[in-house]
DNA sequence: ATACATACCGACCGTATGGTATGTAATCTT
DNA sequence: AAGATTACATACCATACGGTCGGTATGTAT
């Protein structure tokens, strides 16, 4: 049962407060240049605590991805972009979102999980499939509007509502690595501006999503 | 003047071979996990040797990067992608070729700069400035296809050459972490898929580009 | 032949790192 | 109230890490 630390009390159990810590930090530097004294210290929290909450280190990493998951899906879930009456509006609202969000602190908007996946995929099977689990559960989140949106405007296509949610992933995935590399926003913006007029274009009335 | 290791000789000289390995090992582990004396190892090579050629850890980032851009730069100029008549045959070839890459060990088709920029963008400036310019100046090499691609057809759009050229790269990077995530590289195959879909639509003739 | 620079070697150093052992106080159970 | 359990704190450890340093071998110019 959680209890306040000595150290700064008012600010949640440990446990929490080191994965946001995590959270922060490891989005800022990477998984493994962040040191159990640095969580600690941001957490306020002694290393006893650390590892009374987190056998080692790389659990510390599978709970703050399982953390991250279950703290942006509620952040999705009570976002606004779910309001629009036509599902094709809501993923574009979903997309306009997304961009809206990129602005400031990059720490702040890029993903944990992604920057976590591309330093532990080979090393760190453990974290690599929490990570998994986060955008894939993620990018599920879209496919009941997208499918609706596909059957709503009758779409016979080569891709599945599925994939299309993946790609959505990717391509914020990418636009968060343009962006650090360039420490420009503007490239990510850029990245969401054409793949909604992907999206647009796969719906677009006309010669629209590729009938067979 | 270069000169062959006594570990192992007739494999080039030490600073080259450090350069190979780090490639190698960066991209499965991450710039930060790899130690120095993984780096040595794996190139047959002593410290002394590593520390003669680069000043810091930080300094084999920035050369690894350079090496990089060097190296890719290369290979891709030579890729056949360049053969079709039609520039958006080139770029569509171009997109076939990266999706024809994605096969086998992951660590051999995903991309050192995009790994590295993740874990030192705010850490290692230098590092980053280098990626930067390796996966900036990648996409650059897309831009004369593109805009003779658009002047062929007459496309008026609200989009750029280089800003596509760039999201074919965010696309890119963001499928690498797909499948690092999934271990799969289907989902890296569908995003390009996905991609090129949007660009063969871009240059579709009847509504065309978005026509102003 | 001499002098100097480059390329490389391998032992060593200070520190930072993940992890442990032990202790103490709050909370739960009965 | 008593014991058990949980939640945290403190001191400590073995090792691994980036980096240094003195030295040697191989050119290269004069």
């Amino acid at each position: 049962m959680p209890r306040p630390t000595k150290q700064d009390p008012d600010r949640g159990d440990a446990r929490t407060r080191l994965l946001g810590a995590a959270r922060d930090i490891v989005r800022r530097q990477g998984f493994t240049a962040t040191t159990v004294d640095e969580l600690c210290a941001a957490a306020g929290v002694t290393k006893g605590a650390f590892f009374h909450h987190f056998k080692t280190k790389e659990a510390l990493g599978v709970a703050a991805a399982e953390f991250w998951a279950e703290t942006t899906s509620a952040l999705f879930a009570e976002a606004p972009y779910h309001s629009p009456d036509d599902p094709l509006d809501r993923v574009l609202a979903y997309l306009d979102f997304r961009r809206a969000i990129m602005a400031g602190d990059l720490a702040k908007w890029t993903c944990l999980v992604g920057t976590m996946t591309q330093e532990v995929y080979a090393s760190h099977p453990a974290i690599r499939d929490a990570c998994a689990d986060s955008i894939l559960g993620h990018a599920a989140t879209l496919i009941p509007d997208i499918e609706a949106a596909m059957e709503a405007r009758a779409i016979r296509a080569d891709w599945t509502a599925e994939s299309l949610a993946r790609h959505c992933q990717a391509v914020l995935q990418g636009a968060f690595i343009l962006a650090k590399a360039t420490g420009d926003p503007a490239l990510a913006h850029d990245s969401i501006d054409h793949l909604r007029r992907y999206v647009e274009g796969l719906f677009a009335p006309p010669p629209a999503g590729r009938t067979a």
